[in-house]
DNA sequence: CTTATTGTTGCACT
DNA sequence: TAGTGCAACAATAA
């Protein structure tokens, strides 16, 4: 599942394999994953060159000539790789952009459920998604500040509000799990109830993990490559995630699995507090 | 066969 | 009206 380490991570391999490249022809094989007429989108996308690529929380941004942008969504499996264009479609490659330099980028989705959007670069915003967006992790705007009020709003519950990426952007099922882990606060915990001290604590922690597992190239777990077929190396970090039934490495209490919200959560029911 | 998985959206409910 | 909860989406593995 890539959230905001990993697609940083798919960022910075693709721009290389794809910047100055001109697109040739684009190849729809799963006209749902493009939002609109997929066919008017390909046919449009003719002919502009890859300038950049850019990210926001868990967005990708392609910045083409004619200022026009790609935005795209990874949601849980979407994958890019750089190929030939005669390599047979595999099962589920669902896009083609074939450039005139003789490669091919695909985009790999298990899942089906990422998404792209071609916008007029700079109304991106307006994409539904992205208008929504909160503040990135470790930027001026995500002060402790702006952090401690956003959290004296919030009636739901922690892990939700931190998947609310309108509070804070980026962060996913993994990354909420061992950030709550490390602060020693119970996803269950109310939002507004938590004392002033840990979400100070909190707010660092995210600014922290995030920064770290950026570093490490993101988490590899289920099936997250980047767009050069490397694994990420943040799995070796991961302290909850995962690893259900084995003792905390903090305390040794037998790790557990709730459902938080429909969602797996796994907690150390003695090192976390609910408040 | 059933259940769990995952991020975002759109809709229902309070 | 605004905040919150939850099913739906699609495919696969256990």
């Amino acid at each position: 599942m890539p959230e905001l380490p990993e697609v940083e991570t798919v960022r910075r391999t693709l721009e290389p394999l794809i910047k100055d490249k001109t697109i040739k022809n684009v190849t729809v094989w799963y006209p749902k994953i493009i939002m609109g007429d997929a066919e008017q989108v390909a046919k449009q996308l003719k002919g502009k060159k890859i300038i950049t690529v850019d990210r926001y929380g868990k967005y990708l941004l392609i910045r083409l000539s004619d200022d026009l942008t790609l935005v795209s969504h990874l949601r849980m499996e979407g994958k890019y790789r750089l190929v030939t264009p005669e390599r047979p479609k595999q099962k589920h490659e669902h896009v083609q952009f074939e450039f005139t330099d003789g490669t091919a980028l695909r985009y790999d989705d298990v899942r089906k459920f990422g998404r792209m959007h071609l916008v007029e670069t700079g109304t991106e915003r307006i994409t539904t998604g992205i208008k929504h967006l909160g503040p990135e992790p470790n930027s001026s705007e995500f002060s402790i500040n702006y952090f401690e009020k956003a959290m004296a709003k919030k009636k739901k519950n922690i892990k939700n509000t931190l998947l609310d990426q309108s509070v804070v952007c980026g962060l996913g099922n993994i990354y909420v799990d061992e950030v709550l882990w490390l602060s020693k606060i119970h996803p269950l915990s109310s939002a507004q109830k938590i004392p002033r001290e840990q979400v100070k604590i909190l707010h660092d922690n995210i600014n922290e993990i995030m920064q770290k597992a950026i570093k490490l190239r993101g988490t590899s777990v289920h099936t997250f490559l980047d767009a050069a077929g490397t694994s990420g190396n943040y799995q070796n970090e991961l302290k909850v995630y995962g690893h259900a039934g084995q003792p905390c490495v903090r305390c040794s209490t037998k790790l557990e699995k709730i459902k938080v919200n429909g969602r797996g959560t796994t907690i150390c029911p003695t090192c976390q507090v609910v408040y």
